[in-house]
DNA sequence: CATGAAAAGAACGCAAC
DNA sequence: GTTGCGTTCTTTTCATG
């Protein structure tokens, strides 16, 4: 774990919306020079705090798929069936997220598919077929109003 | 809505796994050169088919935020209801994803705090203050098992 | 941290095939 | 779509204060 000061933060910040811009335009923007900004992302691609880089789609002109949200829960909520579980999913394409939830000890996952058909194949198919899975509850997303991938720095 | 060819969407999906890929060296996997793959991105950044490019922070190296998911239910669903709900949760920034579900008719909410005081206040203070609100069902997270951003193209 | 210089690489624009 | 060239911009490195 990393610790981040004040123009750390502000720079990631401005890296997670928009990772564009020169490095001219984010010294601008934090009110320094080309170096220490330059330095400090250099170090965070280094250091793994930027993971990586990537572009990010408009839903509105592209063909969005289906996207489901399905709570599985298991036979046994033993740690080595949880981490059997979170393995298998993590090779599955269709899943894009997958969290462990507190509460009923369920896992939460948000599946992108072309239709439902597909869905049903997936559903079905692909995931209760995975071992020491009891239970499927799915629900449907109708329209997506938000979506951000700032996480807000601590 | 836009038409992508084979070469369109094998070029989006190394943009969203990567963006920091140059030209020649998306060109050399796509087996083209650098003219027209220089040219479809131009393309879809200016037509907006690439909304932005961000940076990706590695969960591992950051101070985490808390991450619960919640179910509203309004009290009317009719569509003015439901769409000043979406606008009012638009500008809520601890609000990182919102949709609009099937069944219940209920918004899913992903939301980021930093601790279970924090998400109190934000519960209570401000979802439960939104006009129209009659339910509100929190399950935490306890784990993030997967998360991409990456959407499958049809 | 600021400044500035210098080299390498990538983006960008153009032309010819 | 390919090849090639030239200009401009950014990145990257380095040295000085």
């Amino acid at each position: 774990m990393v610790k981040l000061d004040s123009i750390d933060k502000q720079l990631l910040e401005i890296l997670q919306a928009d990772s564009k811009l020169n490095v001219k335009e984010i010294s601008a923007k934090l009110k320094l020079t080309k170096t220490p900004i330059y330095e400090r992302i250099k170090r965070f691609e280094k250091e793994g705090v930027i993971e990586k880089y990537v572009a990010v789609l408009n839903k509105e002109s592209i063909k969005t798929p289906m996207v489901v949200f399905c709570s599985v829960s298991l036979d046994s909520q033993k740690l080595e069936e949880i981490e059997k579980f979170s393995a298998a999913v993590e090779n599955i394409p269709e899943v894009m997220e997958c969290y462990l939830m507190g509460g009923a000890n369920d896992f939460l996952l948000k599946v992108a598919v072309e239709d439902l058909n597909a869905y049903h194949q997936f559903s079905s198919g692909k995931l209760a077929a995975l071992p020491n899975v009891a239970q499927i509850k799915s629900t449907f997303v109708l329209n997506e109003v938000k979506r951000s991938t700032v996480f807000p720095l601590l």
